[in-house]
DNA sequence: CTGTTAGCGCATTCAC
DNA sequence: GTGAATGCGCTAACAG
């Protein structure tokens, strides 16, 4: 077919191709092209000429055509649910830090917790990239699954048999949480709960309950949906009338927000009201400082990468779920329960 | 040349092709081809035959090779100085709904605010993007007209001449910023600078000296390099002992390590100091809420984008150089300056 | 060391 | 409406 005005390159000048690089070289365009994919297999000498040449000319090999000849173009997708969350941005550069040191490059997706938008994004990356990890994926498990069957894929907090995952396991954390609560004095607490369909949120939701039976707590529970700052804050009133001592946020953001409104709602944390977030993302950026369950997500990009990677170059065929561990991290947001009740 | 191990497709089945469907369905691979480009073109019958045979085989058109014939694949880039900065978040966000929306697939990078690393980037992506975006960006001016030269690029806050760009224009909100707290009596004030080669940088530190000037306050600058919670947190002692009364900061993150720091010092704010932020990304989260300069960072991205867009359709040849506006949101962390010196 | 020969998988002129 | 032929730009066997 003949384009004459061609879409390849965008700017008024064309981009030569290896075939005006091997003319003027007076060379073949399998030299051209060794000159530049293994240059130890030619001599110097020619090495340098058909590098001028090319310098001149400025060729620079065109990398789609690179990748239809040799089926690899070294590209890998990352989707998550919201690119706003601070959860994400350290798993995201965590992640990309170990995919370029591979040569790799990244398509990002942000589905914005919508399963439609991540299909999408997953229909049009599938097809371009050599591998793809979905962080914190709502999807259904059906739909991950043919994916999976296309290409290598690993998953982030999402635990689907078969398919490698790293799973962030936060229940240590919590449960620590909830050992530290109770030693504090509290009988009552609240969990603030996330997404229904985030892996997260039930292991958190089990570790909270769990732990909480042992210990002879009771629990409630609270929605913050979808997880921010905003819905924390709003649960702030109705965990205040539930009368509770103290509560346990889904994620850090959450229970940001739920300092906020406690504060609107005069209420002292960590004096008369406890509060323990999730993640660790937060730093010590709150005030009060959020005592929180870390949960080392920078970690999960880079593992998740890794794990990607090994399954691309066809190794580790078996399933594989990491586990990465979790530990409560005490600041100033949690004391004392206040002496009304039964608080000792 | 002859594959056997095809890495074209890692799993075991490798994918079928044009022909296959072409054999089976009893049709040309051009019949294929076109049922599913310009499914018009062809009678009803054979579309649905074609399909259901491709559906059968799992066929999927290989997105590598199309995009060398026809020499389009609808991938851009871009590349962010941080994605851990707050500031970045929304703006991803942004420009990826943007992108989205047009078709396109977008490669994220993260230069951690290193030029070498940015370059690296820059070199993996510019084969195989028709278009990008470089947010804060911090290469040379020249590398950045070289890669200019070869593909539809946008600036976001870095002015260089006949490069389209995006200027979030935060001098008329720190102007604001200065009168407010020359309203509220403060006389000596600090700008707490962020990256040298920032040209938000710069043109924050040149509003404020022109602001200052112009209202007769005495300005010192302390650095906060690279800019984050941790190098404003540091910035508070200096900033105390310099004897100013109110501070701007280069932006949010290290106004509220600044925040964190001078409460470390006993210092109350705003009661005996007052902080500006600029960029307003952490919202109503910090502790007292901060005044900030609203910087309209997703916008910057969508527009961006926007802009690209147009540049990579032909249109919009004309130097393009769009402006954001600012504005001053006063929130709890600025106040009257303390009764000390000749704050009136 | 280097040239020749064949495709990679698809989209697109033409003819029919 | 559909098929046959051609080429996108490059890499990989195979000779020499």
């Amino acid at each position: 077919m003949k384009r004459d005005s061609d879409g390849r390159e965008q700017r008024a000048k064309i981009a030569p191709t290896i075939s005006q690089v091997a003319k003027i070289s007076g060379v073949s365009r399998a030299t051209v092209s060794r000159a530049f994919t293994r240059p130890g297999m030619l001599s110097e000498e020619t090495v340098r000429r058909v590098k001028a040449v090319a310098d001149k000319l400025g060729y620079v090999p065109n990398q789609v055509a690179r990748a239809l000849s040799t089926g690899r173009h070294g590209n890998v997708a990352l989707i998550v649910s919201d690119v706003a969350n601070p959860f994400f941005p350290p798993l995201i550069r965590a992640a990309q830090l170990h995919a370029d040191r591979a040569g790799l490059c990244v398509f990002l997706g942000n589905s914005d917790e919508d399963p439609a938008r991540e299909e999408l994004l997953l229909g049009r990356f599938i097809g371009q990239v050599e591998g793809l990890v979905l962080a914190s994926s709502r999807l259904d498990e059906a739909q991950i699954r043919i994916y999976a069957a296309r290409r290598p894929l690993v998953l982030i907090n999402r635990d689907i048999e078969g398919i490698t995952r790293v799973l962030i396991d936060t229940a240590p954390g919590v449960a620590a949480a909830i050992a530290h609560l109770a030693e504090l004095g509290h009988r009552h607490i609240a969990y603030v709960s996330g997404p229904t369909t985030s892996w997260s949120n039930q292991q958190r939701r089990n570790a909270v309950r769990k732990e909480a039976a042992k210990r002879g707590l009771k629990v409630i529970a609270i929605p913050a949906r979808p997880p921010s700052y905003d819905t924390g804050r709003l649960a702030a009133a109705p965990i205040v009338a539930s009368g509770v001592t103290a509560a346990i946020a889904f994620d850090d953001l959450v229970a940001q927000g739920l300092l906020a409104g406690l504060a609107a709602l005069d209420v002292d944390v960590p004096r008369s009201f406890s509060v323990v977030g999730c993640d660790d993302v937060l730093g010590e950026t709150t005030y009060p400082q959020l005592t929180t369950v870390s949960a080392r997500c920078a970690d999960a990009g880079d593992v998740a990468v890794g794990l990607l990677l090994s399954q691309m170059s066809g190794g580790a065929s078996g399933e594989i779920r990491h586990k990465l561990n979790s530990h409560l991290v005490v600041r100033a947001s949690t004391g004392p329960a206040p002496a009304k009740r039964k608080s000792r």
